[in-house]
DNA sequence: TGTACATCAGTGAACGCGCGTTCACTGATGTAC
DNA sequence: TGTACATCAGTGAACGCGCGTTCACTGATGTAC
């Protein structure tokens, strides 16, 4: 072989980090296959060495990025005290940072229309585990009587803050936005009484 | 002139409303100005005696999405007794019909991350001050000791709502997405105190 | 140890397609006389 | 009332561009002998 045995892996999980980001920044009807080996360094023809084409990606690419951000929150939350944890989780996710990192943040404010067109489709993909297991792993964090109550929990309110988050990105003064965020940290921390 | 004066003003008025539907459904990306003058029976060429170009029209056709959304919801509102009017609003928003009817429904959840990455160049359009309108209509029905604590309320409201429905039209199992729904009216409700 | 060969990640030209936009033209009707 | 002309919404060919995908080729390295 031409590279180390673990030269090709390494490839294709360069591409899935750089599509990830990239997609989550211009969607996927906006990033060319091209521009994305190119942040790599590679020419668009390699890309078919490492898949079947540009869904097969995307699934994946989401799936990681979700998971990415499902353990940064969960990072957050184990960071504070006991009683704290779910308040840590809301303000991590409604931050001003997050709102500036739509490249590193979460895929369901980043992608949410382009999600729900995708629709169907999505069923049994990479992104619907990583999704499920991201609403499992908040739920740990939240009030709730049953495992399932905060689960149920954990689904709205990560679709919640997910559209807030895409709205407030749609504004175009930043006071404004640290404005909606900072009604939104209230209202979520209000209804969960934490 | 070939047509009566009000032909002109008549056909814009029908691209508008074939796009927004067209936009609800596929997205920007996706809506191809061909296929939108074929809804009206029209060639692609004309397109261009009424727009200067497709993101003048993508505004327009946002707009009267939202507009028409909005005033469906106060419809709902005031069918209901007094008391029951944002609970009206919640329901109506988070029923199994709107999240069947993405064509017809709310263009913030059609549309989430569209806008998010519209960004400024939504800045001065008909869809901010449509957006504007509506936060402050549903403002009117929703509870809050000041106009101002309303609108607040309203933007996190439709902004999470919107979310949710967003990510519900992703779910491929109909009995999940009814779940969800019926969820987050719950949610909502109680955090509102209705 | 040295040499010939096989492998295969990556290259870049080419193909086909869809789409936004432009533009010369059409033809039905209103208007001027 | 009748005729010539102007208007302009709509037509459809054409242009230019970007992009997903394919494919013959490259060339560095591992392997066989």
């Amino acid at each position: 072989m031409r590279y180390p045995a673990t030269h090709k892996d390494d490839t294709r999980a360069r591409i899935v980090r750089a599509a990830s980001r990239r997609f989550r920044r211009d969607g996927p009807d906006r990033t060319a296959i091209g521009d994305l080996m190119g942040d790599l360094r590679l020419t668009h023809g390699g890309f078919y060495r490492h898949f079947r084409g540009k869904d097969e990606l995307f699934g994946e690419a989401l799936a990681e990025a979700l998971r990415d951000v499902s353990l940064r929150l969960e990072r957050a939350a184990l960071a504070a005290p006991e009683g704290g944890r779910a308040q840590a989780i809301i303000d991590a996710y409604l931050s001003p940072e997050h709102l500036g990192d739509v490249a590193g943040g979460c895929p369901i404010a980043a992608l949410a229309s382009d999600l729900s067109r995708a629709g169907r489709s999505l069923h049994g993909t990479a992104f619907e585990a990583a999704a499920r297991e991201h609403m499992g792993r908040m739920a740990n964090y939240l009030p709730g009587d049953t495992l399932d109550a905060r689960r149920r929990t954990a689904r709205v309110l990560f679709s919640g803050m997910a559209g807030t988050m895409a709205m407030g990105r749609a504004l175009a003064d930043p006071k404004r936005q640290r404005e909606v965020l900072a009604e939104a940290r209230q209202f979520y921390r209000t209804a969960l009484g934490v």
